[in-house]
DNA sequence: CTAATAATTGATCAATCAATCTAAAATAGA
DNA sequence: TCTATTTTAGATTGATTGATCAATTATTAG
């Protein structure tokens, strides 16, 4: 007994993932967002609350995906090496997909630091869950003598995600793939044996 | 014949780094700058031109002292492998001094991406020194066999930046002092040989 | 066909944005 | 002391911000 929605909430807020990505919460009005989601003014306010709320649920969203796919990509392989090297790649591939679009995570956290409690719980969970993953490989990797003796799992898998981090500047800097790959390869010395 | 100027030109761009630093370009507002900066509006605009201009130039100073620092530590001891070290911590410890200040330059890729000529022009003079600079340790390090054999200079380089960058996230995400060190140890293990 | 419900559109809100203009205040040289 | 010159301080600009209200349109259940 109600007249259905025009648009749809999912692809919706995808547009609003790509337009955060790009501009960042400040840097994003509402005419930006409305113009992107192709959605009314009103519509966005009934659907997804204010754009904070809006932003949230978007961080939200990207951040499940984005850790979601790392950490299959780093399952994906029987050897813990490959696996960790496909998941570099596998972000990187990504980050070459759309080059103005970055990573809205890195983004939130160069904005918000930590004043944002919202902000920090998303990010927190989801760099957990990433950490975790990487620190159960990494353990696996050393019963199998793959790893290197001298990498302690937690700080490994800070390293991973700092090494996360530090491409997808990167890359939002302007490299190629190709020197992104090297990088990676290249952080791979400290974790794998040789 | 003309009247003194009441403030510190030096000092008030000092400040305007803290409040861009902090809160990015598009989330600083004129009255937070005046406030911070404690000078009238009119004075901002005769000495630093518009917002745009004095967070450029503020960006600039920044980049400038950020990457001598990192380059001087980088060369402050004999051995190849410490003076990398020493820089890593050094930027550490630069991040750590105040948790709530961002790396104005990472913050100034997230936000404009390579959309903007003038920041894309700074963030990349001031990468190539500090690129180049690691890059010479490196192949001094190399002939010295202080560097392992696997090490392009270049790639190397990149990959000192890429770790300076995931260094700055983490601690602006929230990371202690000593996990961050253990990170950086650890990333020190793909370049030096053991 | 009607009534109830929900989504859309357009107008509009106060607040804030960056930036400019004007006029008062203060210093230097003559 | 007087005047030229510059820096301040205050008022104000039009544009844009995020957000709400009222009215219209569309849809489904009964």
């Amino acid at each position: 007994m109600a007249r259905p929605r025009e648009f749809d909430r999912d692809t919706a807020l995808k547009r609003a993932i790509e337009v955060f990505s790009a501009h960042g919460f400040e840097g994003t009005s509402t005419p930006m967002l409305l113009e992107a989601m192709k959605i009314g003014r009103q519509s966005l306010y009934d659907t997804f609350g204010d754009k904070r709320s809006l932003y949230l649920e978007s961080l939200s969203r990207y951040s499940e995906e984005s850790t979601s796919g790392t950490i299959s990509r780093l399952f994906s392989e029987p050897s813990v090496a490959k696996g960790l090297r496909r998941s570099l790649y596998g972000f990187i591939d990504e980050a070459m997909a759309d080059p103005a679009r970055a990573c809205l995570g890195v983004h939130s956290v160069a904005e918000f630091g930590t004043s944002s409690a919202e902000v920090n719980a998303i990010n927190a969970a989801m760099g957990d869950k990433t950490r975790r993953a990487v620190e159960a490989r990494l353990r696996e990797g050393l019963e199998r003598g793959e790893i290197a003796r001298w990498v302690e799992p937690a700080t490994g898998g800070g390293f991973f995600m700092a090494t996360l981090v530090g491409l997808k500047i990167a890359a939002r800097g302007g490299a190629g793939a190709d020197d992104l790959r090297r990088i990676a390869d290249l952080a791979l010395r400290a974790l794998v044996v040789e």
